[in-house]
DNA sequence: CCCTTAGGTGTACGACGTACGCCTACGAGG
DNA sequence: CCTCGTAGGCGTACGTCGTACACCTAAGGG
């Protein structure tokens, strides 16, 4: 065994999410990445095989501080409602690689143990075979779509502006307006609200679930 | 006036689309666009100004037939359900243009229009101020990460099987085995009739709701 | 000590979006 | 009918991207 590797995958990954946040998803490039490093290139090809690579590292990365122990509330869907809250913080802390994190979800580890500790919830409250099957590709949709709307079109973002302002569609501007008023807390905590409720009543044992 | 227009901007949006259907959204490229329209590379900035502005040409075509017009169902949850199994019908025929209509869910015309009758059947159903928002948000989100997880990561894909014959996560792998056997239809119908239930649940008048 | 092997680099290629400047074909006004 | 302004259309070229390839270099085990 000839040399040391001189660079931890995750100073890798690091330079790369420091890249995302200073520059943008855009921003991110190998050459960039290795300016950040104060290496060349085509140095970072020692570490991983391609880009696509790189960026399930900076996915892995982002989430490294996830804790996906299950929640001890009484309640079922209060315990979900803490993981997903927990996903939303530690995503929070690097909105512009949300695109990243929902392109890797199937491969990114922290995201199968945080996986794993919901559908164990699932289980325990009933949830068996296709049942729960759909109630967690419900909730990863809305937790994966939430996050996006959050980060490539925020509430108060242009994109709500520019509808608040125009007059083809009265009611979506009456609604557009009352957004701008609307917290990112408020409408993700509210979207999911809403998703536990409708799962709660979606049991295979039509009366409640056995809340444990 | 000394000279017409010789390609219908509804010509570009189709080439474009042609092109995604054929080589994905990777093969999106202002070149290919321009083979598929014989013309020369340049040729295409006299009609839009930049990739961007294609992008957008292609989600509005990807739904010109949409139907957004108010369903007739009795159940107002009925009504957004029709409206939201609309979108991905017109969508389940360009799987791979599904990031594009996302990305360009704000500034598509069609898309506002259907949420202008989104946000009347909520209206109708008694939301009002920020639940309103609340719930057109929570619907949003559902609809957009089911349809992206239904064309990036499908149940029956290589993702899934992954999961289904790995050894770390019991659970989810139990989980990844019964999803083998569910349908698309089954999965976002399920997962939108969970959130329909949680909205119905939601209504400003907690006793439920109004129904028309 | 030296030889093997992995770490690190420079150069180069093909593809991308698109700025720029040049021809060309058309249709309105004389 | 002619002509001229304008928009359509094109070829070339630049800077950027990912990355293949060939080449040095430094470190440890025999």
């Amino acid at each position: 065994m000839p040399r040391a590797r001189s660079l931890h995958p995750d100073r890798l990954a690091a330079a790369a999410l420091a890249v995302i946040d200073r520059d943008g998803l855009a921003g991110l490039t190998m050459r960039a990445v290795a300016t950040e490093l104060a290496m060349s290139t085509m140095a970072l090809y020692r570490y991983v095989t391609d880009r696509a690579e790189l960026e399930l590292l900076v996915a892995d990365w982002c989430l490294r501080d996830l804790d996906t122990s299950v929640p001890a509330d009484p309640q079922w869907t209060d315990q979900v409602k803490t993981l997903a809250l927990r996903v939303r913080a530690q995503v929070g802390a690097h909105p512009q690689a949300v695109p990243l994190l929902i392109a890797n979800r199937q491969r990114s580890r922290p995201l199968l143990r945080w996986a794993e500790s919901v559908v164990t919830v699932l289980a325990a409250a009933g949830f068996t075979g296709t049942g729960r099957v759909i109630a967690l590709r419900a909730l990863v949709g809305y937790l994966n779509g939430a996050l996006l709307q959050e980060q490539l079109g925020a509430l108060g973002g242009p994109g709500t502006e520019a509808i608040a302002s125009q007059t083809d569609f009265p009611v979506m501007r009456e609604t557009a307006r009352a957004a701008l008023g609307v917290t990112p807390e408020q409408e993700f905590t509210g979207g999911l609200d809403i998703v536990l409720r409708g799962l709660r009543r979606s049991d295979p044992e039509p009366g409640g679930p056995p809340s444990s």
